[in-house]
DNA sequence: GCAGCGAAAATATCT
DNA sequence: TTTTCGCTGC
């Protein structure tokens, strides 16, 4: 029986009818983009034009507007990123906007799965895997087809995903992505198409997802289920898109079936920062925007706010060394700032501890530590500069590289989880039985098989296929297993009882075990957040924990952090004063881009991002003397940075000065070396 | 068939 | 520096 109810026209509103005073507070095109209604609109934003406000504004102005908060939602690159907006939507406005949706493509399109997934022959308790996960079985497929043992060289596992992940997220064929990218391995294409197949039929089979099925599925549903489709885009009444920049194809028709009733969208991005390309993003994608939706409406945001005028000039000269142009006229009315300054160091050493001296000298200037940043094409390439600053105890926090939760002894502990959740996740068992004294790929395959016909584990022991060296190991798994089974069972619970079982064979596994029994007794804590297995699983994989060292000191009070972070990392924020490390040649440009133009352009967007990042003071640091397994080497600074003006870029060289000498009562320590 | 050892190879950025 | 592979003894 249709009812009808009233709903206020959210139409045709005026400033005025706001409580916040958005004309005030916003630039005209900002406010362009936050006013705007009905239809499609693109905002291209340059760096540090406030696009993240004028999103933040216009879900609040929404909202205001009487918008459902449950009717828009916000897809963002991180779910750090939308927890971040609707936090700051929720201070300029009230608490209703924590009830938009949002997170990232892959943790939506995981929960419109998780609720049609039968739709699609597979239950609904399907598991995530993620990349390491995905590994191991191509690894394990490869053996089993024995693609291992052929006279010439067929690709490894990490080159194998990256095929199928390409061609996925690039909408190529297998045979695309090997002729253009891999050509060595053309004469293999058979096999590789077989091993793909086989791989998706191993995952169909075990009711598990990679995270590029998470996508894949969600579209073929949504494209193929007309009833789906509509449930999920009525509830889709605003759509936001923010780092549209980094999506491709996929991610675009995505976007175009959430919002297929209501067919507002509004994506905000910027061509010149696209750095995702090796996950199959393609800056070209923002371009595309408008041949989807006719009749958008095209915003552009130029005024940057966040960079002194120095800094600036050096971002606009950096993006002009790109093959590819780009239409940027930033520009600022802030004041020009210093000149950034480009630092030669002697070697790694010295650049480390260059840096953990002006960290302690902004920090005497009365400078929170966490208005620093310094920012890496790598992960490691901090690893030298952490020594220094625990040696100094200057705490930080990093972000990038490996991350806690994908961690070997997390992943064990969580596989237990999995397979209680979902019995087929093969991945899982393969994991967790392994791990048994005794048990290992062989003997672990003819369990799972047993479990896979039986459709249960309770009489496994009682089956025969039980031999007596691994029988008592095995009856303690299985009984903890079924301990952790019931509905009654906390997820914290059940994993403090998971690590009772695992620290002994953490033990024994690993060297370094009191660190990871540590990391265990944080995980513990983390579970009491979570009320179902599921629920855990699916977040550490879609949102992993940030493996944050932090070099804390006991004598100091929770100090703010100093941040390191890779460039990646770093999309979307800001700091003060930005230092940029390790700034060389085969590094950024890694030495894997330089061949290809394309490849070389996103790694000077990279830089650009990484530039642009600062508000005050930019450093560009690079040492002349590279240590390597094989001994050391001379390096280049990175291309990029060479052939720039010396006043644009201004260098300098580091000098050690002579420290007086030690008088007796000094407490002041002597540099190593 | 498992586990442990030493040699050889590869080596990023992230959902 | 870490991961992978092949060999050996149990």
């Amino acid at each position: 029986m249709k009812k009808f109810v009233l709903r206020r026209d959210d139409t045709g509103h005026t400033a005025a009818d706001f409580t916040i005073p958005y004309a005030d507070l916003l630039n005209e095109q900002q406010l362009e983009a936050v006013m705007f209604d009905r239809g499609a609109a693109l905002v291209i934003a340059g760096a540090g034009t406030g696009k993240t406000r004028t999103l933040v504004y216009r879900v609040s102005r929404l909202i205001e507007s009487g918008a459902d908060p449950s009717s828009i939602l916000l897809l963002t690159f991180t779910r750090r990123a939308s927890r971040e907006m609707l936090d700051r939507a929720s201070a300029i406005l009230d608490a209703r906007c924590h009830r938009i949706r949002g997170g990232t493509f892959h943790y939506y399109c995981n929960t419109i799965l998780h609720r049609y997934s039968t739709r699609l022959g597979f239950p609904e308790n399907f598991t995530i895997i993620d990349t390491s996960d995905a590994l191991d079985v191509l690894q394990l497929l490869r053996t089993e087809l024995k693609f291992n043992k052929l006279s010439q060289r067929f690709p490894n596992k990490n080159t194998l995903l990256s095929i199928i992940s390409t061609a996925v997220n690039r909408r190529m064929t297998l045979h695309e992505v090997v002729d253009s990218r891999f050509e060595q391995f053309l004469v293999h294409i058979e096999r590789i198409e077989q091993l793909a197949e086989v791989y998706s039929r191993y995952k169909h089979q075990n009711k598990v997802m990679d995270f590029d099925d998470l996508l894949v599925y969600t579209l073929k549903l949504l494209q193929t289920d007309a009833d789906v489709r509509n449930d999920v885009a009525a509830a889709n009444r605003y759509v936001l898109v923010d780092e549209y920049q980094d999506t491709n194809a996929l991610q675009a028709d995505l976007v175009n079936l959430f919002s297929s009733v209501h067919r507002n969208v509004m994506a905000v991005g910027d061509d010149a920062q696209s750095i995702y390309a090796f996950r199959g993003a393609d800056h070209r994608n923002i371009m595309q925007f408008p041949g989807i939706y006719p009749e958008t409406k095209i915003i552009t945001l130029e005024q940057n706010y966040r960079s002194v005028g120095n800094v600036l000039t050096l971002a606009n000269n950096v993006l002009e060394h790109a093959k590819q142009k780009y239409e940027k006229k930033l520009f600022t009315q802030r004041e020009e700032g210093e000149l950034p300054a480009l630092v030669r160091a002697s070697d790694e050493r010295e650049q480390s501890r260059f840096i953990a001296q002006m960290v302690l000298n902004l920090r005497e200037q009365e400078l929170s530590l966490n208005d620093v940043a310094v920012l890496f094409r790598n992960s490691r390439d901090s690893f030298d500069l952490e020594i220094e600053l625990g040696k100094r105890k200057i705490p930080y926090v990093k972000y990038g590289g490996q991350k806690f939760s994908e961690a070997a002894h997390i992943k064990d502990v969580l596989a237990h989880l999995r397979v209680v959740v979902n019995m087929d996740d093969a991945i899982a068992w393969n994991r967790i039985l392994t791990l048994v004294e005794g048990i290992g790929p062989k003997t672990a395959g003819e369990l799972i098989d047993w479990i896979n016909i039986n459709r249960n584990t309770d009489q496994i022991l009682e089956s025969g296929i039980i031999s007596g060296k691994y029988r008592e190991n095995l009856s303690k798994l299985f009984a903890l297993l079924h301990s952790i089974r019931g509905d009654d069972i906390s997820p914290a619970e059940a994993v403090d009882r998971i690590l009772a079982y695992y620290k002994p064979v953490c033990e024994k596994k690993f060297d370094d075990y009191p660190k990871r029994l540590k990391d265990l007794e944080s995980f513990s804590g983390i579970c009491i957040n979570f009320t179902r297995y599921q629920q855990i699983l699916d977040d550490l994989v879609l949102d992993p924990i940030e493996a944050t060292v932090v070099g804390s000191e006991p004598g100091k009070k929770d100090e703010e952090p100093l941040v390191l972070s890779t460039i990646h990392s770093a999309k979307g924020l800001e700091w003060e004063h930005v230092f940029i490390i390790q700034c060389l040649d085969g590094v950024i440009p890694s030495g894997y881009a330089l061949e290809l133009d394309e490849d070389l352009d996103e790694e000077l967007r990279l830089l650009y991002v990484a530039v642009t990042r600062a508000r005050e003071q930019l450093y560009i640091t690079y040492p002349v003397l590279q240590q390597s397994v094989y001994g050391e080497f001379f390096t280049k600074p990175s291309r990029f940075i060479d052939t720039i003006s010396d006043k644009i870029l201004e260098p300098w060289m580091l000098v050690e000065e002579k420290e007086p000498p030690m008088l007796p009562g000094d407490d002041r320590k002597m540099l190593p070396e």
